[in-house]
DNA sequence: GTAAATTTCAAACAAATGTTTAATTTCTAA
DNA sequence: TTAGAAATTAAACATTTGTTTGAAATTTAC
């Protein structure tokens, strides 16, 4: 039942815990919540089905808690890019570009860093989105509500002058290019070809950056 | 077996066909592939759950059968209109917003058009790019193979100086937000609080379109 | 070292799913 | 009208799923 105890040297009981993570973490990024299995996680954690609802209590527990584990470090990121954008920028609003940065950039940096295949959080991040209603429900108002806001609130002071919904409208563009381009990079390298690979996270993130703030400003000009 | 015939006096079996069609379409929009019972398929069609695998013959085949039925008129009007636009433009290359006119607006016009639920159909084709890859990958070449090719000669036609690579990330990055967009709507009514809505089809394809238009063409400039 | 708590495990349970079968009903055509 | 084809139905089948149970193994605390 502990929870939030970090050691150097974990138990045997945190490292089940940890496997049972990555493994769900996996089978969620490359089969969503319907296709993964306890079973299947439990056989690649090389531990018994049962020690998952041990350590989770259910299916959806563990699998809300393998998001949290990634997804919160990324969040804390954006807030913390949006924190530095705004000491820069002296008092001034932040330039359009500036703010998704912070939205994006921390996703791009995550992707990079993580040592198994980079693609899974990609995957993992973008079908949160494409999930069934009720799950998805949970996941942004457990993740995603204040970020939101604050977001919002962000482009708001960048653009006072533009229309309410304008921003609304837009915002959701951007958000979908980013969940878009991260979740399906498949038909990127189906219709290039192979010519297009995503393994360099730095020339995607600044390319979305490009297309998404040059898309997001021109939305406002009606 | 019969399958083209077309009549306005259906018989009662195929009448049961297409309200399987119909239901099947409602469910996977709304639970995808995984979500979607058989079972409940013919509970809602008010018919029994072998009549589905007489009638198809599985599961899969069933679906493909229901998005065969709503991608491929989408698909002839796509090509439809930029043949139209070619005409028009008297043998130069067409501009930018002209071909993601050709591409996106087919969707608006058959969403407007439905009778029934309006985001159905909207769900429906973006679900196809968020489900599991091996049903992805049968979607892909069954429906999107060659539109894929004929859209991005248009797009090198328009753009003889870009880079090769160049187009094909910022194409990747459009269809990522009209899928996105279409499916995610929900995110949209959340965080604006239900002051934006997706009822007037076609201001939202104007807004997409000029989110995608200027999105890649900025990305075009390196 | 030993007793208690924690963790792991094999087995079984109950419900749901895609598919098949065989009988019945409905339609079609001569 | 009637025999044969087509379509519908109820029932059963074989898997698979999330979950629970109770015993065994391991760790922890004194």
């Amino acid at each position: 039942m502990s929870s939030s105890k970090v050691s150097l040297n974990p138990t045997r009981s945190e490292n089940t815990r940890n496997r049972l993570i990555r493994s769900a973490e996996h089978l969620f990024a490359n089969r969503g919540f319907g296709g993964l299995t306890i079973r299947e996680v439990a056989r690649r954690s090389e531990t018994n089905l049962a020690s998952a609802h041990y350590h989770f209590g259910s299916k959806e527990a563990m699998v809300l808690e393998m998001l949290s584990s990634r997804i919160k470090p990324i969040n804390q990121k954006r807030l913390h890019y949006l924190q530095n954008a705004r000491k820069d920028s002296g008092g001034k609003p932040l330039k359009t570009i500036e703010i998704f940065k912070a939205l994006i950039v921390p996703i791009g940096e995550e992707i990079s860093k993580s040592s198994h295949s980079r693609k899974t959080l990609a995957l993992l991040v973008a079908r949160s989105f494409t999930e069934p209603e009720s799950f998805i429900q949970k996941m942004h108002s457990r993740f995603f509500g204040e970020l939101c806001e604050t977001f919002i609130l962000e482009l708001r002071k960048a653009h006072p002058q533009a229309k309410e919904l304008d921003i609304y409208w837009n915002l959701h563009f951007a958000i979908s290019s980013m969940l878009g381009a991260l979740a399906q990079h498949r038909r990127l390298h189906d219709f290039s070809g192979g010519r297009c690979d995503d393994d360099n996270a730095e020339d995607m993130i600044h390319r979305l950056l490009i297309f998404v703030t040059n898309g997001f400003e021109a939305g406002l000009k009606t």
